[in-house]
DNA sequence: CCACAAAATGGGAGCGCTCCCAAGAGCATT
DNA sequence: AATGCTCTTGGGAGCGCTCCCATTTTGTGG
């Protein structure tokens, strides 16, 4: 791919073959105004015909603006991140950020190392912004969020810090209705599979789960806790299933889990949702692809990374947007 | 997070506050030698002291290395990032860069817009290299391969072009090993269930299985195609199952698309290894998960993406990597 | 035809760092 | 004490671009 290392035309090189200053190259090169039809004309002509592209980097010193932003995936084990939901979001946000022309640097902070030059790059101002995902109660990395030179969006709240700038859905709205949906298919002992106890995702589906049991004069089931993942969904149903009363219906704060509580049912001999009825949250393909398919909550996960990297962009160019919940809505189907 | 504009302390400031010139403390920095032990250690304090983090944008200029490399995801639907796959190599490939110390800039190019965003971050040397994945026969993105000024490596061979440098797996072999392990079960009439036409990953898979057939002295079936993903490979499950005769085993391309096959299978009564046995390809967490669990064969990914990263690693660094061709191996399970 | 405003122009000083190079310091050798 | 080395040291010239500002050119109305 490389050839002679030639050296890329500089602007000095442009302005002189068109004939003008580099003052008036770069007036061209930013369409500035200033420059008379002739000049501009030539100078575009230049640049064709040296095949001139400008140095980012030049640019980038000389404006203090680097042109790219950071997404940071917090969580010890990089594997979190190969949940199809961070896929989505980045999809969103790979959007939104072509259109404020800024480029994504997608940061996996797992091991200590990575955390270290992350700092970096938020304090050196490698990056315009920061967007955090993922980040956990007391999490490593809301420090280098606090430190960071950079403005910061979440993405989702974290769990014992206000953040300033976040985009989150609500969790725990989305919650009540698939718990409420659950009660008006006539289920009465419902419980409850929660996610990482130390995450505010988890808390505010828990505590969407408990509003409406207690609205509904119920008991709350004490929660079984997984990790987000299909396996510990699994193992977390068969621990629902020693309970007394054994429940006819589940609650999972995340469709991975309610697909492994759907497997341990299927393997326990329960018909679903015939004996037990189940509802997931996030409405990913493997809801639909589930058997059987998965009443779930659907919520924006592209249009949360959308949002973000709007709101990013807007606090990397000076605005003042406000922080942002978007709704989610209950999606039936065959479980329940 | 951001709070008044203080500046930052740039080098200059830490030289004179340790009594220095600019250049012992830069040679400080970059821990090179020919700095007296007490100048240094009047360095390290200033640096301490005014919490100095040095300006990566300009010492990018300077050295001429951007000190991050791209990640470019062809395909026109964004959506195929979805699949998990990516997810992993860039796990793999984040692990490697963290140890050369370059950061990861990942672009979805899919549409018009982001090709050409990517082709400015290419030929203005926005970054120092390049991996590029899921590229298929004439696609839009190879022209930007060919016009980078820095080294690119692919992901995967594209098929119809010659890439210098590349990491793949052992497609053909791993295609061949699920159909002779079908063949081995017993199974004469075997089909396929093919990706994308225009991937060298799927005619390689094409390849593989028809060896196998031939070797075995039977007929391969012709292709269904499908693109990859979980409804693809329902529907040409489907279609497979007018055929006549009617195949007692599937290879499919790849897990998503084996795991619609089995649907389709569940869905029309067949019994999965009874009456159909079916292999995928590529070991995801959906082989493990899908019922029956699904024979399949593994690649590994995250060590493709390791590879990858090494090897632009070693290409920044002006060394001279070559090729490799990673390994696959058959994992059986209860689908067949 | 001149005064004055507005537009066009290019010089130059940065942005913050690296790195070459000439000059100085320190030390051992003769 | 003079010579020759090696190790330190800091000055200065970039890296390629933006942007301020003083200067020149152009255009308008009296």
């Amino acid at each position: 791919m490389t050839d002679v290392p030639r050296r890329q035309p500089t602007l000095d090189e442009v302005a002189e073959r068109a004939g003008v200053s580099r003052s008036a190259a770069s007036r061209v090169l930013n369409n500035a105004p200033h420059v008379s039809p002739a000049k501009r004309a030539a100078v575009l002509r230049a640049i064709r015909e040296l095949d001139y592209v400008p140095n980012t980097t030049a640019r980038a010193l000389a404006t203090r603006q680097r042109g790219a932003v950071a997404l940071v995936i917090s969580g010890e084990a990089p594997s979190i991140f190969a949940d199809p939901f961070f896929a989505k979001v980045i999809v969103g946000a790979s959007g939104a950020l072509e259109g404020a022309d800024l480029h994504l640097m997608l940061c996996l902070a797992a091991s200590e190392r990575s955390r270290r030059r992350l700092a970096e790059l938020l304090r050196a101002r490698g990056v315009d912004g920061a967007m955090f995902m993922a980040v956990r109660e007391n999490d490593p990395v809301l420090h280098l969020a606090r430190e960071a030179e950079v403005p910061v969006v979440f993405g989702g709240r974290p769990a014992g810090f206000d953040a300033p700038w976040f985009v989150d859905v609500d969790n725990a709205g989305g919650a009540r209705q698939a718990t409420e949906h659950l009660l008006a298919r006539g289920r009465r002992r419902v419980g409850i599979i929660c996610g990482l106890p130390d995450t505010e995702v988890s808390r505010a589906r828990h505590r969407g789960y408990r509003e409406a049991m207690i609205l509904a004069g119920l008991q709350p089931f004490p929660p079984e806790y997984g990790d987000f993942t299909e396996p510990s969904g699994a193992a977390a149903m068969a621990a629902l299933l020693k309970r007394q009363p054994e429940p006819d219906g589940v609650f999972a704060a995340n469709d991975n889990m309610a697909a492994g509580a759907l497997r341990t049912l299927r393997g326990s001999g329960r018909a679903v949702p015939a004996d037990v009825a189940v509802v997931g949250f996030d409405d990913l393909d493997i809801a639909r692809i589930a058997e059987p398919s998965l009443t779930t909550v659907h919520q924006p996960i592209e249009a949360l990374g959308n949002e973000m990297a709007r709101m990013l962009a807007g606090l990397v160019a000076g605005e003042d947007p406000s922080s942002l919940i978007l709704p989610t809505h209950l999606v039936a189907r065959a479980s329940t």
